[in-house]
DNA sequence: TAAATCGGTTTATATTATAAACCACTATTG
DNA sequence: CAATAGTGGTTTATAATATAAACCGATTTA
């Protein structure tokens, strides 16, 4: 059987990838709500997938309030992609 | 987001089930090959899934040796059909 | 100006998965 | 027949992971 790459099977971290496949950007308050995490859990996944290079990271300003927001990147796509294939295997869809 | 049963999102107790879905039964070293696992996890986590009533586990001979012989119960079954269903909410399936 | 709120990060703790060590039994070999 | 090696596991220790709690700087509000 297929290895699940253990960096997307997460909840927190596979409902994060699955929000941003959908959606060309998202920022931090957003998926928080989305996926009714606690920031400090959020913070940590969100820089485990920015670590391994499947979203970018960007903080910024929105008037004067930061604001991080996050993208998928084209590598995160693909382990996606790669993901669901293996889970079809357990699943068996 | 719907919640993922936290016993089966775990690779190997959702291998284990994934293959117990598909075939009236299964001893422990015909799981053990197909997993890919050690005896120590698979015994670790086939016990929890025991606990659970997912699986019901049963120990006898063939011939002299020992024998585990693991079944799903009508209760894991559903809850591996809930998991299927809220994971392709995740998946975009 | 003090207190509350926002948008997070850091650090500590609980949970989980995994591996290592062990055990009882059987079969084999010198 | 005693020592050795192999099955088929279980138990226990350790490593990894997820989660929560505490904290922090900046801004707004009372």
């Amino acid at each position: 059987m297929k290895e699940l790459d253990p960096l997307l099977h997460s909840q927190l971290r596979l409902a994060v990838m699955s929000i941003l496949m959908n959606v060309e950007e998202a920022d931090f308050v957003y998926l928080k709500e989305k996926t009714d995490s606690t920031s400090g859990n959020l913070s940590v996944q969100l820089d485990k997938l920015s670590s391994a290079g499947y979203i970018a990271v960007e903080k910024g300003f929105a008037g004067k309030k930061t604001r991080t927001v996050c993208r998928v990147t084209p590598q995160g796509r693909k382990a996606f992609e790669l993901y669901v294939e293996a889970l079809k295997e357990y699943l068996n869809l």
